[in-house]
DNA sequence: ATGATATAATTAGCATGCTAATAAATTTGT
DNA sequence: ACAAATTTATTAGCATGCTAATTATATCAT
């Protein structure tokens, strides 16, 4: 069936990119998962864990594990919001500012490697169903 | 940029699937993944761990964790292989067993969801689009 | 036959990710 | 004003998944 084949491909596909960023995140001392906490808070510093955990889309204790890595690291510090004591608020250290540039670097070293042999227009389509199955998701 | 909405879109559809199969999992007993390592077990029951992680491309030591949990759950049982004192062969109890078809319903269940809306020759063109993406991982 | 090499599985240690239960601070209701 | 409810974050415990190091068995080479 070609919906079984489907559901098969998603899986080896999803795992397949995995472990791929997971090889190329560690030469950066990053792990799978926290280059996108780290999106987050390029793109705005300063978040609360609360927030963190709606826009990752996980829960509120995988954020406290992963903002407590990423604190061992160096990459973020944590800090009490002044007008809420129940807000810790997440900010980049210089060293997390920097894993910006070589992160995309990777992010777009593996998207050609996914995407090889895809024609332009195979793209747009492609784009357009897999939002279709995002949305179906959510 | 298309190509990073298809990257992001990847991303959200790989977590909100595992989200979700975690959530109709559960009801099994199962944890995300224990199911894939069952299916290869229905289809050929005494698998040695090492044709285990080849098949489900992880490494030996999550076999043996899988394996570990499993085996306290009930749906499996290790055995030594007579002729090689290295090699433990895996196989399915009964439980394990009954097992298949309700993860068959959550898989058909889940991947009704996924395609909703998605006509039949664009299913085609999605299976050969992430086959092209499938390979170009491997 | 025995020392070296290869293979199969395990252990330890770490990270993501979950649920359930708890702690701490704020807001709401009366 | 103060008790009750809500919100934010943490802790504990478990599972997948990894790497590096180890153990046990089997095979290969001299």
């Amino acid at each position: 069936m070609i919906e079984d084949e489907i559901r098969e491909l998603l899986d080896r596909i999803s795992a397949e990119m995995r472990r791929d960023y997971a090889a190329l995140l560690r030469e950066l001392n990053l792990h799978v998962g926290q280059e996108q906490l780290l999106c987050r808070l390029w793109r705005s510093d300063g978040m609360t864990q609360i927030q963190l955990s709606e826009s990752l889309n996980c829960e509120p204790p995988t954020i406290t594990n992963m903002v407590k890595s990423l604190e061992n690291h160096g990459f973020v510090v944590r800090k009490r919001d002044p007008e809420d004591g129940r807000v810790s608020r997440v900010y980049l250290t210089p060293a997390g500012r920097n894993l910006c540039e070589p992160v995309e670097r990777i992010w777009n070293k593996q998207l050609d490697k996914l995407l090889t042999g895809i024609l332009p227009e195979e793209r747009l389509l492609l784009r357009r169903l897999m939002k279709q199955m995002a949305d179906n998701l959510s």
